[in-house]
RNA sequence: UGCCUGAUAGUAUAAUGGUAGUACGACGGUUUUUGGUACCGUUUGUCUAGGUUCGAAUCCUGGUCGGGCAACCA
């Protein structure tokens, strides 16, 4: 019971309507995105809004894409998008589209021409903006505004009809040029189009904009709360202005700030530019914010709902550290994700006291979070190992409590054993380092009264499976890569993706499932990538482990 | 020099005229066969100037700073 939260500025609203039994307590909501790209992490967190709303007053949500702009959009990002939502953890009650209502909005604007309401103008998009005049100054009626509703009525009917081309007319409400709001000054409605829709085909090439489609539509589906981002506010007379001239069902906008996450982008054009320009591999690369990244990247959508919800939903603008979404990973990885060993930056360790040719198998547990250890498994163990090669300090450094001459160290579920000596190559790089261990201090069986500090990892040479691990770190050098002076794409990270061709790992490891994630221990968390195969394991690394020592060091 | 919006620790987010709290981060400690986890502790905040009030983060006025708005995009 997590009732001890308080309520955010929508949910407050939306309790006071149940309150006050606005729409029979009613509540509708929608996530309603432009099939133009793929959903973000900023998209989660209007997703977790509009759907959580709805589950927690006992409502619904409708999917409705806003595919009033053909030439942008396309059915795969409509499938791409239904596919996020769906892995999000959200049903939706309706699959709607904008499109749906290509002909309803066509008699709500006939119905305003009607009413006198709106008109068509014949003026290039220069001239329009021309005549809108500047913030400071009012706008200019053209000859156009004072057409009559006969002629109106017939220019609509001929745009629809396919008379005139691309840009020629469009149509227009007739509001109030002079107003201060620039989005009342005569916005237009209609403009033509002569492209094929993802769905309506060739039926229309004339394509109401978002102001004349977006309102209505909510009013058509009944939507109780119509929640979106800031930058819609000042469009919220307009769309409260339609929905009144119309007489149509009341919905409510209502307006919150969008998410920013630092050290990536959040606009769908400049990540589309990322893919075209293929600074990354897809929209699915694990570097990009998208819905579809972080599910390649391993993140889960309990650790995305969870991130949503921390964040929290106000006006102000705001940008969010990257470090509380991996803190939100690692907390529901930690207590899922089975633990194994792989060396990454591989030294070899050589054991000089331990038999050559002999082998023993150890076991440890799968997730020591976990009741029981969510059971165990085992592993060889035998004279040479690879151990990290940043597990040995030829001259330690204080407080290292890993290995080095003279230090001791455990190896993990096997024994303790004591740094001897280290071997290297003309280039003075470390090749082999020699130890002794200590039989006593056998896990599970330890007689031999030591205490170590430092534990580490490592994976027999003679039994070592190899896999290809991908590193990644954040996509740009700067906490606000669209803010800065130049070309976003020149803050770009360039160490943003390490691919580690060999690395060592754990035989039981090569039984990896897709999907299913991992932690190599003192590593971090990974999951197999989309493009691994059994004869040739990829690992994507989802985040690191929290790393106090490394922290300290710089 | 127009209109709309917003301003609470480093970052987010509560407190709805009555003790400024929570989370993440940072720092310190305990435990630990992951320098992980867990647990404990410390640190840092109401943009500013007035006003109303017994009492203001909250209400009022002025200022400052941030964001948005003049696409045939959404």
């Amino acid at each position: 019971m997590s009732e001890e939260r308080s309520l955010n500025f929508i949910e407050e609203i939306v309790e006071e309507d149940i309150a006050a039994g606005k729409n029979e307590g009613r509540v509708l909501t929608r996530f309603p995105p432009e099939p133009n790209g793929y959903l973000h992490i900023g998209h989660a967190k209007s997703i977790c809004l509009n759907f959580g709303l709805a589950k927690k007053y006992n409502g619904a949500t409708n999917l409705r894409f806003d595919d009033t702009n053909p030439v942008k959009e396309d059915v795969e990002y409509v499938d791409s998008i239904k596919d996020d939502v769906r892995w999000l953890g959200f049903n939706w009650a309706n699959e709607l589209y904008a499109s749906d209502y290509f002909d309803k909005l066509y008699e709500f604007a006939v119905e305003l021409i009607k009413k006198g309401l709106a008109y068509v103008d014949d003026s290039t998009p220069a001239e329009i903006a021309a005549q809108k005049g500047t913030p400071t100054e009012p706008g200019t009626p053209n000859q156009y505004r004072s057409r009559s509703i006969i002629e109106n009525l017939e220019l609509f009917a001929e745009m629809k009809a396919g008379k005139y081309p691309d840009g020629a007319k469009v149509l227009r409400a007739k509001l109030d040029l002079a107003a201060p709001n620039m989005h009342l000054r005569d916005p237009l409605m209609y403009r033509i189009k002569h492209a094929h829709h993802h769905r309506t085909g060739d039926k229309w090439c004339i394509y109401p904009m978002y102001d004349f489609a977006h309102g209505q539509s909510d009013a058509i589906e009944q939507i109780t709360h119509s929640v979106c981002t800031l930058e819609f506010v000042p469009h919220r007379p307009l769309y409260d202005w339609f929905i009144n001239k119309l007489n149509i069902f009341p919905s409510k906008q209502y307006e919150f700030a969008r998410l920013n996450l630092n050290y990536t982008v959040m606009s769908k054009r400049k990540l589309l530019q990322l893919v075209e320009e293929k600074h990354v591999d897809g929209w699915d690369d694990p570097r990009m914010p998208t819905i579809s990244g972080l599910r390649r990247r391993g993140y889960t959508p309990a650790s995305i709902r969870e991130f949503c919800e921390r964040i929290g939903v106000a006006k102000r603008e705001n940008m969010i550290d990257v470090g509380l979404l991996e803190f939100c990973i690692r907390e529901d990885l930690n207590k899922t994700a089975w633990r194994r060993m792989a060396v990454l930056d591989p030294v070899k360790l050589v054991i000089t006291n331990y038999p050559e040719g002999q082998t023993e198998i150890f076991s440890g547990e799968n997730n020591p979070e976990a009741e029981d250890g969510d059971g165990s498994r085992e592993f060889p163990f035998s004279r040479e190992l690879w151990i990290e090669r940043d597990d040995f300090m030829e001259v330690p450094a204080k407080k290292y409590f890993r290995l080095g001459v003279g230090l001791m160290v455990r190896l993990k579920n096997a024994y303790i054993i004591k740094g001897e000596d280290f071997v290297k190559d003309a280039d003075g790089n470390i090749t082999e380092i020699h130890c002794s261990y200590i039989p006593e201090s056998r896990s599970g069986n330890d007689t031999s009264g030591i205490n170590v500090k430092g534990t580490i990892h490592w994976v027999s040479v003679a039994h070592a499976k190899t896999a290809e691990v991908r590193l990644y770190d954040r996509l740009f050098k700067v906490e606000d890569p669209g803010n800065e002076d130049g070309d976003f794409k020149d803050y770009i990270n360039p160490d943003s993706l390490q691919i580690i061709p060999n690395a060592y790992i754990e035989p039981d490891l090569a039984n990896a499932v897709s999907g299913t994630p991992v932690q190599f221990m003192r590593k971090g968390y990974f999951t197999l990538d989309k493009y691994s195969i059994p004869d040739k394991l990829i690992f994507n690394r989802t985040v690191t482990l929290k790393d106090g020592w490394a922290k300290k060091g710089s």
